[in-house]
DNA sequence: ATTTGTGCAAATCGTTTGCATCTGA
DNA sequence: TCAGATGCAAACGATTTGCACAAAT
């Protein structure tokens, strides 16, 4: 409870009631895949009153200020990660569930040497899976 | 050229002008990674009349034949890619130009196991790089 | 003649922003 | 008190779609 104010202030964020909200949904409750749309129908489930913008501005915040990550998806929606570690996800088409995967799959010693004045910033990794077919 | 129709009948689309002439821009010069919005631009500049949503269409029309990939990138942009074999990119950040992998990063004798009833159906790599700080 | 493609403008979807109003330190 | 947050609605940018017209088989 109070590591969330503390997190939200260490992080130069107050403690709002909308913040700390959504930071307990969150942080409440192991690693986490959501997407705003998402985040904001559990608020209001949870009887947070919040409107969807404040939603999207939390999550960014806390994007910038490193509680969150976010994750290199293509398609339209944006997906934000409680989970900091380094580390990569299977992605199911249809229901758009991330799942993490259990362990590194780049070979690290085979990194490509970047074009000249660049660096790496990092390196996103997406698993699809389809339905199997019988 | 006439590889270029015998391509789009083979996948079942009729040759049309925009689609040769798109067709043409895509696959006349080696690997390309193109945005609609930059294949309409060079479309016009080619003196091709087309509208936007052609160039949109047909771009999806391709990728379902066969003939390209999407790239998965986060953010807004939808990428295509006339190299259709198995390879990964690195993207920079400010500029959002994507240039090939030269090898491949994944360890395929790592893979995990997909859920269950679930198989893989494709990895998405993407290497971001940033301006190194001098 | 029939089917398929094209162009335009309007519609959609996720996300961001401007601004007036509230709230927490 | 007063900077910083919130909510709403309008703005946005990429993409899709509906429909009348045009082109290909």
């Amino acid at each position: 409870m109070h590591d969330l104010r503390r997190k939200l202030s260490d992080a130069g964020l107050r403690p709002t009631r909308q913040r700390l909200r959504l930071g307990w949904l969150l942080f409440g409750s192991g690693d986490r895949h959501v997407t705003a749309e998402r985040l904001f129908e559990e608020a209001l489930a949870a009887r947070t009153p919040i409107s969807l913008a404040t939603v999207y501005n939390t999550l960014n915040q806390f994007t910038s200020a490193g509680l969150l990550r976010e994750i290199a998806v293509d398609g339209a929606k944006t997906y934000f990660d409680t989970n900091l570690s380094e580390h990569q996800h299977f992605l199911t088409e249809e229901a758009q569930i991330l799942i993490d995967l259990p362990q590194q799959l780049i070979d690290m010693s085979r990194l490509p040497e970047p074009p000249e004045g660049m660096e790496i910033a990092r390196i996103d990794v997406v698993v699809r899976l389809r339905r199997k077919k019988v």
